[in-house]
DNA sequence: GGATTATGCTCGTGCAACGAGGATAATCAC
DNA sequence: GTGATTATCCTCGTTGCACGAGCATAATCC
């Protein structure tokens, strides 16, 4: 399908506004003379356009942030006061977060809280979110839900680490904004490629390791996240022992070969109930036992295995990781080169795709749902809608 | 990396003549009117864009198609005469095509011959570029050129099917003008995406076998071709046997369990020389040989089984076939489907994404290198340089 | 406190597209 | 044939966005 142009006098119009716009939110503390630069503005048309956003409480421009630099200061600008929200739910492996997310990824408001796996914790959470947009009225623009688990749609299909299967988040949506669930393995990537280890690169492959395997390949800032958003759930390929049945139905599935499961079999220990803690366990033993230390290696050396063949597949200019693949990478390294050399094919093997380090923390996954979310509403239709109001 | 939206006056300017040519591009047969409804343009400024499309020798109105329904007639718009055109390159198995494309698709003209393998086609080839150079000068703006084998960036990084490492194709390339080089798999997943069996859908996943399996990913239209066009080697992902090794230096690759290596060696034939062959002589006789058919059977699984893994990690719309597949596929579709189920995660067993069959021949692979030429040639800076001249 | 540097504002200009209204070119019905 | 119908095309005045030159402004440097 060719890229259909949405092409009308209305998409030109707020063509230079949107610009700003989205440079803003990717770099939140940009003045306005870098704004301009960066997008090649006259200065003119910087102060018209910076008018108008400034008119449609999208953007303030603040005190000039004292550089010590010469010459006139350059306000900075950020999100208005009064500007548009996105609503962000993460549901996490014993955690939930709803929170509120402004323009430029500052998080607003946040509310956490403990759940014990039971799918009630929808209602729940339809709560929260109904009390901010009620707090915040026609502020909040979207709900943009990260789940541990594959979604397709706004459907959570399979969620090993909270054992769900088949959940809606259909009533997480308030009525007239848009919805959106996204895996988090997908989200942190999509957050570590634009702003985080990837942030340079064109073609960012992102891996994390929970229980199991997830990630995502971003493609000049766009997650390639298939058709429902299921794109990037590498755990469930058959890089493994093909004996061994997944959750999800398939086997040999790359998922129980590189978490918790994975190293808990390896020291023949029955599966763990729960596979993220049991993780941190062993590889926090592997200092000073050696066969924790094996396993450890094992999972590295699968998921190095795994990694290469992705790379083979898609690409990408880095590899970024994160979670608890930043544990494996760090307790057996050469563990990890050694799986992600033997799968590479061999031309690459001279120069592979770097592996880098994510240096977001927990919040990734947070500002890649709001990231995913203002996507959305960046647009010439967003935008229509936030001033019409 | 968040993308820059490359703002300008001159980037507005262009912008309604590069959606006018663009659709002109995907759609050949389409009329002034058809353009106009399709991006929203009004009738004036379609008058005031084809007037200016047509003076900088882009497009021209031809008489109106006769479709026999009512109202006045509305010209068709296609290729400009004088207009801009690629010069595709196609390397495969034994013959080689030097071609020229114009706008909207259409090969204006064609060269063929057969080769031994050596590398020193590049040599011939590139005179025959540089004849079609001479003779068409300032309208040939890029040469395109498809290969059998893995590309990074301008070079041939193995192709086994030629026997050639490490070519360089930069010998192609005219001063002046852009050498686009990608794989003859993802090029007529490209083709087919747009035109072909993927046209209707989002995200299409091509899968091809020839000498290995190759294909690509298209997202709305686009390749998600990698950071050096060796995005979508599928076939260098360890989905088979550990213990083989595969030319290209990992092991396990699908590659070997899908093509004629790997319908040989059920069979206990010595490796063949040439696999595309001895893949259609063993197909061809499953009719009336079961253990020709077996052997086929368990490529279609294979392929299949592999599909599913794509799926899974993916998550396309639609997947489509090409080249041998489309044999594996009609030979032995149980195979296929249960290899496809198997893989797939379970809750994607009842709707899985339906595979479909590229109607493109073998012109597909050139329909998709002067496509992705003309992705170059069609921006604000293509058309500059076409206009400045 | 003046020089330097960098940025912001004003205002006239230009371009691309819109939209309404009339002109044009085919088919259809008789 | 001839008029009705349908669909498209062209003309022209209007609009909105951005440009760019020139001047005003606000910091640091010496």
């Amino acid at each position: 399908m060719q890229p259909k142009s949405a092409h009308s006098a209305r998409a030109l119009r707020s063509q230079g506004a949107l610009a700003v716009l989205r440079h803003v939110h990717a770099h939140p503390s940009a003045t306005r003379a870098d704004v301009a630069r960066a997008l090649g503005l006259s200065s003119g048309s910087a102060t018209e356009i910076t008018s108008r956003l400034k008119a449609s409480r999208l953007v303030q421009e603040t005190a000039p942030p004292r550089t010590g630099g010469r010459g006139r200061p350059s306000p900075a600008l950020t999100a208005h006061p009064g500007g548009p929200l996105v609503c962000v739910v993460d549901i996490s492996h014993e955690e939930w977060r709803v929170a509120c997310v402004e323009l430029g990824g500052r998080v607003v408001t946040e509310d956490t809280g403990r759940h014990s796996g039971s799918p009630e914790l929808v209602g729940t959470l339809a709560e929260h979110v109904a009390a901010l947009h009620d707090r915040h009225g026609r502020r909040v623009r979207a709900v943009s839900v990260c789940v541990a688990g594959t979604v397709s749609g706004t459907t959570i299909v399979q969620a090993s680490g909270l054992g769900w299967r088949d959940v809606g988040l259909g009533p997480l949506k308030p009525p007239g904004i848009p919805l959106l669930v996204g895996n988090n393995a997908s989200l942190i990537g999509l957050a570590d490629a634009r702003r985080g280890a990837g942030a340079a690169a064109r073609v960012v492959l992102h891996l994390t390791v929970e229980v199991g395997v997830g990630g995502v390949l971003v493609v000049e800032g766009r997650p390639v996240d298939g058709a429902t958003g299921a794109g990037g759930e590498f755990g469930h390929m058959p890089f493994g022992d093909p004996a061994l049945e997944c959750p999800c139905g398939a086997r040999g599935c790359w998922d129980l070969e590189v978490d918790g499961r994975a190293m808990s079999r390896a020291l023949d220990r029955p599966p763990p109930a729960d596979p993220r803690t049991a993780a941190g366990e062993i590889i926090a033993s592997a200092a000073s036992d050696p066969r924790a230390r094996d396993a450890v290696a094992g999972a590295a050396h699968a998921l190095g295995r795994g990694m290469g063949a992705l790379v083979n597949a898609l690409d990408p200019d880095v590899v970024t990781l994160s979670g608890l693949a930043l544990d494996l990478a760090a307790t057996a390294p050469a563990s990890l080169d050694g799986g992600y050399a033997s799968a590479l094919m061999r031309y690459r093997r001279a120069g592979p795709p770097p592996i880098l380090r994510s240096p977001l923390g927990p919040q990734g996954a947070l500002v890649g749902a709001a990231d995913a979310a203002f996507d959305v509403l960046l647009t010439e239709e967003g935008l229509d809608a936030w001033s019409r109001g």
